[in-house]
Order: C-alpha cells, then sequence, then structure tokens
DNA sequence: TACATGATGCCCT
DNA sequence: GGGCATCATGTAG
C-alpha cells in the first residue's frame, strides 16, 4: 500500500518483532494540556477481528473540565459525561449533531475532570477497512485525508461509537483499542484555538503536527 | 413532556 | 463559503 512510505515504512519495520504496548495509565493522569502535547505522534491502535487499524495522532484538542466552559464537563458530572470525571485513560465517546462520534481519553487522576479529543490521524495501517467503514471508494486518486481528518471522520474510520467503546480502558493490554508509542517523535508542534466551540474559543488548546497534510482544516 | 443545542461533515453554489 | 441533516442529551417548565 501506498500510504507505507517513508518515516511509517521505516517505523514499521524496526517495530514489527516488537508487542504493543499501551500507553500507562500515569501518561494520562495528567493535565489535559501536557497529555494532548504528548499524545502527538503516538499510534492509535483497534484490534479489529484479524485485522490491525494503525493510525498516528496529528491533531488533538484539550478540554480542561470544570474550568472551562467549553468542556462537557463544565457543568458537573451527568449521565453522559461521567467517564471525565472518573480514572484517566479511559474513553469518552459522545453522538453530536445527530450523526456523529466524538472520541476522547480521560485525563487527570481519579475524580478530576478532564480529557482529550482527537480531531485527526494519519492512517498507517487497516486502510482498506477504513476506507471501508467510512463508505469512501479506494483508488489511487483518492484523497486519504478523507479517511481520518476530523473528529467523526476518524471515529468512524475507527468504528468507534458511545455503545461499544464508551468508557473502555486504553491503558489494558485486554483491549482492543489502545495507543501505543512506536518511538516517532514530531519535528515541530503548533498550539491553536479550538475548532467548533463557541466558549472560551480563544484559548490556545489544540495541538497539532505542524506541516502535516492530514491536520483537519 | 417539551424544547434548544451541539467539541461535525457533506453537498450545493 | 453557506445551508442543513438529525437525534441524544441536558435543562426548563
Amino acid at each position: 500500500m501506498a500510504i507505507l512510505c517513508g518515516e511509517h515504512m521505516r517505523i514499521a519495520k524496526n517495530r514489527s518483532s516488537s508487542a504493543l504496548v499501551p500507553l500507562p495509565k500515569d501518561f494520562y493522569a495528567r493535565d489535559p494540556r501536557a497529555v494532548s502535547r504528548d499524545l502527538l505522534g503516538k499510534v492509535l491502535v483497534r484490534r479489529q477481528q484479524r485485522k490491525l487499524l494503525t493510525a498516528r495522532i496529528v491533531e488533538v484538542e484539550a478540554y480542561l473540565g470544570q474550568d472551562d466552559p467549553a468542556s462537557h464537563s463544565a457543568s458537573g458530572r451527568t449521565l453522559r459525561n461521567f467517564v471525565l470525571f472518573g480514572p484517566p485513560g479511559l474513553t469518552y465517546v459522545y453522538f453530536i449533531y445527530g450523526n456523529h462520534y466524538c472520541f476522547n481519553v480521560s485525563c487527570l487522576p481519579d475524580g478530576q475532570a478532564g480529557g482529550v479529543l482527537f480531531r485527526a490521524l494519519e492512517p498507517i495501517s487497516g486502510v482498506e477497512q477504513m476506507a471501508l467503514a467510512r463508505d469512501i471508494e479506494l483508488n489511487e486518486r483518492t484523497d486519504l485525508r478523507k479517511l481520518t481528518s476530523g473528529p467523526g471522520r476518524l471515529a468512524e474510520a475507527f468504528g468507534i461509537t458511545r455503545e461499544r467503546d464508551n468508557e473502555k480502558d486504553l491503558t489494558s493490554k485486554k483491549s482492543d483499542l489502545f495507543i501505543t508509542d512506536d518511538g516517532f517523535r514530531p519535528q515541530r508542534i503548533e498550539v491553536t484555538p479550538r475548532i467548533g466551540i463557541t466558549k472560551a474559543a480563544e484559548q490556545p488548546l489544540r495541538f497539532i503536527i505542524a506541516g502535516n497534510k492530514f491536520v483537519s482544516k
């Protein structure tokens, strides 16, 4: 597949003999800004039957919790957002605009609300499965950004739904959804205001790998 | 029980 | 660049 080229090819080869290890709970038990920055360049992994879907994290947003007016946890714990108040490293998946799921991970120690929204990924493996899930025809002219560039798109490409994945432990070795470190380090990270919000819209809490073409917008 | 709204994406112009 | 589908959720009444 053409997507496996350059840096990705080298890393894929280096990694092929070692096991895929989920990032530990400690990684997520920190301020969402620190987690956001350190998530850039890591790899989201989905085990799906016999297939392995992997993609590099290139764009995320930090949501700070009860002091952040734009955060779902701003007005306290509810049936929808309870995961954000619980232990770190758990998925928070919600349904939005009657159409899309958004995929987040809880941060900070148990009892403190906060999380990171995944906004864009760069596919590494399982591109055919992602295209199938997104109902996109795959050929030499396909713009691969349509697969995973945007929060709703990446959730669909990875088959992430609230029913299936909410409150899932991303740090468990048994999980079919987790994040791993393959050694890749972004050259440069940019920080910008968050996308699509009205409250606290000016705060620089969106983190992107500079120059990566899979970043949304 | 009713209603307003949204951490989006797609299609049309 | 703008309009709009579509529904789970939270909150008001």
